[in-house]
DNA sequence: CCCCAACTGACATAAACCTGTCAGTTGCGT
DNA sequence: ACGCAACTGACAGGTTTATGTCAGTTGGGG
C-alpha cells in the first residue's frame, strides 16, 4: 500500500471519534508501529485534529473536516454575510460558532483576499423580537436533531397560556421573528409557534419516529396544496 | 528544488488568475516542460481549479482556496443557517453563490454528517420589502469593494425624489430591510438610505479615497458617541 | 512501583518516485 | 494549411523517501 493511501485509511479509521491504539492500526494496515508513529506525525503536522496520549491511544478531536474548497469571490462574500447574520440573529451557541468559523476562514485566506480593514461591507442588526426567542433555540435545535418531544408553555396572541407536548420539526427565520413548525400532540395537528412567545420549554426523553401524516414533508405538502 | 516546493510555487504563480505558458513556468522553475506537465496533472488531480488549453496555456479559474478546515457540529449548523439566510435574503448573485457554496459543502461532508433527508432544521423567509432592494445590491457590493462613487435617485418617505452622488460605505441587514450607509456629497454628511427606496443607481468611474471625517469608522465613532 | 502506550533517534536496506529525453497526438485560432 | 502550446507514453538513470529494527524516554493512572 502506498503511503498516501495509508494516510487516507488512517483518517477514515480515526473519523469515528473513538480511541485507537497505534499497535492496532499498525496491524490493520500491515506496517510497523514505528511507521504508524511517522504517519501520525505527518497527519498532525498537516492539521488533522488528532491527539495522542501515552498509555491511552489516539483520538480525533474535531469530527468534521472540510477538505480544500475553491471559492469564487461572491461565494466568499456570501459566506461572510451568512456568518455575520448568524453572529447576530441566533442563540449564543450559534453566535459563538459563527464567530469562530468566521475567524477560522479569515485566518487562512491569502492576504489579498482577507477582510479589508473596513470590513466586508456588511453589518447585521437583529430585531429585538427575534432576539427574545434565542433562549430556546439551542435546546430546540438539539431536540430537532435528536427527534425528542418537547413540553412547552405557550402564550398565544390573546394572552392565554397553554401547556402542550410537541414534536419540533423545523425552525423558520423571517428576519423579524423565529418560528417553530411542530406536530402538536394536544391539538393533533401541525402548529407554528413564535419562538419568542414560548414561556417555558423542556426537552423530554421521549423520542419520536417519522409517522405518516405528521412529518415536516407532510406539513410542507399541505402548505403547497393551500 | 523539491517537488512539493515547486508545486507550491506553481500555485503562487497561477494565483494571479492570468494565462501562463508551461514553457515559461518550466524556465522560471528550472525544470523541463515535461515535468511541468506532470506537476499540473498532480495539481489538477488534487482539485486546484486550473484549466489548460492547447495553443494558449494555463489559467486558474477560481482564485480562492480554503485549506482543510476542522469544524464542530455547531459551526457546521451556523454555516448552513448562514448560507440559508443568504440564499433567501440577498440579491440573485449572492443567492446563487450561497446555494453553490452550500452544495459544495454538502458534497464533501462524510455521509454521517451530510444533511438529513428532512434538512438542517432551518428555513428562511425574506421580507418582501428587503427583496425590493435586491436589484441594487450587486452593483452596490462592487462599488463598496472598489470604492467608486455612485449616483442615485432616491425616494424619501414623503415621496420627494432627489438625485445625488454618494460614497457607499456599508450595507446593513435588519431582517426587514437592507440599508446603505454612505457619505452623501449633496449634503456633505453621512446618510443612511433604504436600499429598496433607491429608484435608480449608477456606479461611476469616480474613485474615492479614505478622507478623514468621511469614513465608515468616522460614522461608527459618531454613532457610538450618540 | 508497575503497567500502558505514546514518543524518539539512529541505522541499514529496500522501495518508490522524479526527471529529462524523445517522438508523437490533439484542438483551436488565424 | 500552419502555428501554437497543451497533452501523452515510453525509457533509462538518478534521487529521495519509506520501512523495519532496536533501544531508549516519557507521562498518566492504578
Amino acid at each position: 500500500m502506498r503511503r498516501t493511501d495509508r494516510l487516507f485509511e488512517l483518517i477514515q479509521i480515526l473519523r469515528d471519534g473513538r480511541l485507537h491504539k497505534g499497535a492496532d492500526m499498525a496491524e490493520r494496515l500491515g506496517v510497523s508501529l514505528r511507521t504508524i508513529y511517522r504517519d501520525m506525525d505527518t497527519l498532525i503536522a498537516s492539521g488533522l485534529p488528532v491527539e495522542g496520549e501515552r498509555g491511552l491511544g489516539y483520538m480525533m478531536t474535531a469530527p468534521i473536516t472540510l477538505p480544500p474548497l475553491n471559492l469564487s469571490l461572491t461565494e466568499l462574500e456570501a459566506l461572510h454575510l451568512g456568518l455575520a447574520v448568524v453572529s447576530k440573529a441566533a442563540d449564543d451557541e450559534l453566535k459563538a460558532a459563527a464567530q469562530t468559523l468566521s475567524q477560522k476562514v479569515d485566518a487562512v485566506l491569502p492576504e489579498d483576499r482577507a477582510a479589508p480593514a473596513s470590513g466586508w461591507g456588511f453589518a447585521v442588526y437583529p430585531f429585538a423580537e427575534a432576539a427574545r426567542g434565542f433562549v430556546h433555540m439551542a435546546p430546540l435545535r438539539a431536540a430537532i436533531r435528536s427527534r425528542r418531544k418537547v413540553e412547552i408553555a405557550y402564550a398565544a396572541l390573546d394572552g392565554e397560556e397553554t401547556k402542550r407536548t410537541i414534536r419540533p420539526l423545523q425552525m423558520e427565520y423571517w428576519g423579524r421573528v423565529w418560528t417553530l413548525t411542530s406536530w402538536c400532540e394536544l391539538r393533533q395537528d401541525f402548529r407554528v409557534f413564535r419562538v419568542d412567545r414560548i414561556k417555558t420549554l423542556d426537552v423530554t426523553f421521549d423520542n419520536f419516529e417519522e409517522e405518516p401524516g405528521k412529518t415536516l414533508a407532510d406539513y410542507l405538502d399541505r402548505a403547497d396544496a393551500e
